[in-house]
DNA sequence: CCTAAATTTCGGTCAGGACTGAAACGAGCG
DNA sequence: CGCTCGTTTCAGTCCTGACCGAAATTTAGG
């Protein structure tokens, strides 16, 4: 059991991409393997294909369950359990950009909202600065609501709305 | 001279961010120094806000000013560099993005656009994985172009179409 | 219950990268 | 020219977090 050429690359490539984006390597490798797979897949398998630790596999799996990415699943009379990661690419862009705000958006949120409220009782910091923070809150508070938002649309939409580019901005006034 | 409170939970955070997110924490504080400051600082006054080396402040700021992020003044009969940060939020997120764009976008497409090449080759490879990169290595197409072309909008007009938010959707059918 | 298979937990090791401080470098001024 | 102030380079240290492998735990079947 190994991996084609194409499909090695695509999941070396993919663990590399991951260290960039908070995930470790491991799991943005399993979560490629398993994208890629046409049936879902046991630990032990991964375990060979990847050349890992079995308890790595165990860890990294559970971290992309928990992103709701990767999913379990069982075939009768098998009690090992299967995984298979989301198809759908635009599900699985959904499923982290979600994970990311929770995890970075909302909690900066928090933190500008007290700052900006800390700052106005600050008599010695410069009306600029105190600017600046209200600035950013706004900005993070309008990506965070459009977050939420584009949340409810379907893909078929979304990949509309990308396909018109700049085009959409004849919209806007 | 020290930051006031606000600030400085403010950079404390913005540094734990920067470190999710690519750059160094040193980096990442540095840049949130100066978005707040009123006035460009020089090195020598970050090394004292910050407590970090005077090298660690150095390297960083280079790499803030290859991110386009920061930019050196300077003060007449004084030759010592001045920094600033861009202050407009908008222009920091747009920067970011091109920089990302062209640092893991680009490279993720070449790799998937020569893994579908290879992979038409291998006949023992599933049609399901073939079509599974096909539609990763569409849809970081269709991502890499938006980028392009929302790149030349106007910061206003961005607000706006955040604004709108699932309203824009209206327009698509 | 007991056993065997599968999975998870946990302490220890290792690697990568941030950070420091000293030394090298460069640029303007006397 | 050489001195001083400012900046960069570089080798070494430290720390975080990924990873491994053994031990503990859980679960299903006999």
């Amino acid at each position: 059991m190994q991996m084609s050429p194409a499909v090695e690359k695509y999941v070396l490539h993919w663990g590399e991409m991951g260290t960039r984006w908070g995930t470790n390597r491991t799991a943005a490798q399993i979560q490629a393997l398993l994208y890629l797979s046409p049936e879902p897949l046991r630990a032990d398998q991964i375990v060979e294909l990847l050349s890992v630790a079995r308890s790595n596999v165990s860890t990294s799996i559970r971290e992309l369950q928990s992103y709701g990415l990767v999913k379990m699943t069982h075939v009768l009379g098998d009690r090992r359990d299967y995984f298979e990661s989301l198809h759908d690419v635009w599900e699985l862009f959904r499923a982290i950009i979600h994970q990311r705000k929770e995890r970075e958006l909302n909690p900066t949120l928090a933190m500008l909202r007290q700052c900006a409220a800390d700052v106005d009782r600050e008599a010695e910091t410069d009306p600029v600065t105190k600017e600046r923070i209200r600035n950013m809150r706004d900005f993070v508070q309008t990506t965070s609501d459009w977050y939420e938002t584009i949340h409810e649309v379907p893909s078929s939409t979304l990949t509309k709305l990308m396909k018109l580019g700049a085009g959409i901005t004849k919209f806007v006034k």
